[in-house]
DNA sequence: GCATTAAGTATCGAGTCGATACAGATATGG
DNA sequence: CCATATCTGTATCGACTCGATACTTAATGC
């Protein structure tokens, strides 16, 4: 590998470390941490078979044990709801409380959209594809999971049967339209 | 703004904390943690009059509280070494042991660098200078420095005077090929 | 010379994070 | 059918981050 092709694969790296750390760093508001951002802005786009401290902790690659930590806190700021899941009795499902949606309407990652913005439509456009190449790419090799959109998935079956709501082929259970936007666990494509 | 602008730079920022997120949880090796290594990163790529802990208060965002910190764990793992400086007896000068450069050859960073290369050239190139644009353009909203390659800076000066070393208009110094080529803190362009 | 500003350190409290150990609930396999 | 593995989540520990606040000491400005 030449020295420049090198350098220029640093130079990528150092400009996502910074601006991760950029994001990070605006993540202290009202008494959050930027992980409890996180899982807040998780929570309000996963569906409902994702909305669980595993899940959770799959997206964050992080571990079950911070996890919980994080949505102790979480629940004691009454941001989110913990509910026993009436089928498996060792799950528990996660929900936003009307005081979690609140709060993410001032998300501090929101003054970032505006910088996003000055890209331009078409600057935006080969970002996004770009990042996701890349996003792709690292979970293949550490085998991390996607978090794509439920309506791109492979189980995906659209108004199946005829005429009928979509469904889940995986885990057989019908999906809503609004559901077939969100983010889920499972996804593959 | 339409609901799929809105939509759009979401994504792009959920892929951009998603991306940071991942590299950090790689930054726990050999003990050390992810903002540790961020800062034997600094110095080892910083010239001398930003290897300090102002500059790397600057470089990383934080507080000058929490850099002391991480600099003391650092030192005590004999990866850096501080000396006082004898212009100004205040300042702190920062300096990688041969401990620390070795250290820095493990970089968990190095694992992503493949994964960058997957992109091939030019998608490299297009995400390198979609990033930088981003990275500016919020770094002026925020009143953040740039710290870009001293070469590239409106204070340098080539080989000035004629067929001397390049030099530092802003501090007055001679400036090394080697030099010309690291970040500074107060680097402009 | 005296006030202001700058560079660092010390300390506090809440929380992250990996690691380990644990509990209870559900699968699996003879 | 029951033992055993696996899955889901919690509890606790220690090192550390991080913002906030309150210092110390040194340079600078008037």
């Amino acid at each position: 590998m030449s020295g420049e092709t090198d350098r220029s694969r640093k130079r990528v790296l150092m400009l996502l470390e910074r601006l991760g750390r950029l994001m990070q760093s605006r993540g202290h508001e009202l008494g959050l941490k930027p992980v409890q951002w996180e899982a807040l802005r998780y929570l309000s786009r996963a569906n409902r078979f994702s909305r669980t401290p595993s899940g959770l902790t799959a997206y964050l690659g992080s571990t079950k044990g911070t996890v919980s930590q994080t949505l102790i806190a979480l629940e004691s700021k009454g941001l989110i709801r913990k509910k026993s899941d009436p089928g498996d009795r060792r799950a528990v499902r996660l929900e936003l409380t009307a005081a979690g949606r609140r709060a993410l309407g001032s998300d501090p990652l929101l003054e970032f959209a505006e910088s996003v913005g000055a890209l331009g439509k078409v600057g935006e456009g080969t970002l996004e594809r770009n990042l996701t190449a890349l996003l792709t790419e690292r979970l293949e090799q550490i085998e991390g999971r996607p978090f794509g959109i439920c309506r791109t998935c492979t189980h995906f079956e659209k108004n199946a049967p005829e005429g009928k709501p979509h469904r889940c082929g995986l885990l057989e259970l019908p999906l809503s339209a609004d559901e077939s936007e969100q983010i889920c666990v499972e996804q593959e494509s």
